[in-house]
DNA sequence: TCGAATATAATGTCTAGACATAAAAGCATT
DNA sequence: AATGCTTTTATGTCTAGACATTATATTCGA
């Protein structure tokens, strides 16, 4: 693939900041300044450090100019993936074990935290990677939203890649919290006073709730792990 | 601020695509139609595009044409923020209690986690909200990378946001595990079998490490909360 | 009928301008 | 010295074209 002029320009200016040769606060060139630098119209650098702005790496300010921006971070991002993906990943054997799976009439058994109202399934089961226990999960789906599941043989694939692969979805909500095994100890082959991360998932579409999950890890068994460059800007 | 004709068509463009309006794989119109339906230049409507291809919300062929990208998330993003950051934006006062602080000479106490060889800062404490233990924390933080750390004073500020503020950085790297509190316990004032969520955090200037940092958050203190739209395309 | 050559339609990049807008800097008046 | 006006400068947006690129569609020949 051939590099374009606004990427050279886009990636001569990133390298600048992202190796500290260019402070944070420092004016950059004007666009004039790299017109002539480059021997192009003024669109072609406009790209190069526009792209650069939406990656918060650089402000700008009418009449003052561009500056790098001042990196400005109080967050981390963690990604959380998919547990036969990262299982697989391993290079071991990955397997869903069914403990329960009960369909709940409307108004039956609500949960306080998945508010659909309607007909639910609840699935109770164990991921096993090498035969061992690695997550509890605990499950509700919406049989509104996702009415091919009734008949999803949830034996065979998990119901999160299931779902994944069978019913969009808009937004989600995660919420990572640490408990103790307790009644969950025999499924994991812990002990009831192992520490485990919990995950917790809601995903809606559109308004709609779609699925609740809960997984359980053994502390010792999982480790969620991220890597990354920080934002720029505010 | 004034609406711009791109960030309308962008927007108008958006709506469709999440609102599910225009299903994933679906065509959009090509930039000629839209020139048209917005009586403006190409360039126009290719920005608008671009912008939204940047997000992964649209993918781009030649002579095929432009098609809604089909959302493909087997990952999720968390926020970790700033401790003291979280404890504030909830009401609470907030205070860091130092419970000690050496400099290691170079070569002394190496530590496997953080691989550092020159001289060191390792840090003990707690995070107190509303006069109640929140997290322990266990740090160590180059001073070939921050000389200023010797003479800040961490009863004041935490070690944490002292950095920030004071030490550029380019890289981080973030673990997060389930333990027992163990003989953390005293300090946090739990048993050493309460589950807790640890968090741990590698962050380096270029190749330089800077920091390593472990916080040890009781369970039923702390949860973490994340709410995200899925990222379309690969 | 199949495959290769060709045409075509779409995006990708770029130019050389135009006018708008906002903020800094300078200047003049108080 | 403080205020308000004007000029200047740099970015922000946009136009109407140009040529390049490439995947698809069509046509032609064996």
């Amino acid at each position: 693939m051939t590099v374009t002029l606004d990427q050279r320009i886009r990636s001569d200016l990133e390298s600048r900041i992202r190796s500290g040769d260019w402070a944070p606060g420092r004016r950059i060139p004007t666009e004039r300044e790299l017109m002539e630098q480059y021997h192009c119209a003024r669109m072609t650098v406009g790209k190069a450090i526009g792209a650069l702005v939406s990656e918060g790496l650089i402000e700008r300010r009418k009449k003052a100019g561009s500056f790098v921006a001042r990196p400005q971070v109080r967050t981390a991002v963690l990604e959380i993936p998919d547990i036969a993906a990262v299982i697989l990943a391993r290079g071991e054997t990955y397997r869903f074990e069914l403990i329960a799976c009960r369909r709940l009439a409307a108004d039956e058994d609500l949960d306080a935290r998945f508010s659909d109202t309607g007909d639910r399934l609840a699935i109770d089961g164990v991921h096993i990677a090498s035969d061992r226990p690695f997550a509890h999960e605990h499950r509700l789906i919406s049989l509104d939203a996702a009415p091919g599941a009734a008949d999803a043989d949830f034996g065979e694939r998990s119901p999160g890649s299931w779902l994944l692969d069978n019913v969009p979805w808009t937004v989600a909500r995660h919420r990572i919290t640490a408990r103790q095994a307790g009644d969950l100890a025999t499924a994991l082959g812990a002990t009831r006073a192992t520490a485990c991360l919990q995950v917790e998932r809601w995903t809606w579409r559109q308004a709609d709730p779609v699925t609740y999950v809960r997984q359980v890890f053994p502390g010792d068994r999982y480790d969620l792990v991220a890597e990354f460059s920080p934002r720029h800007g505010p």
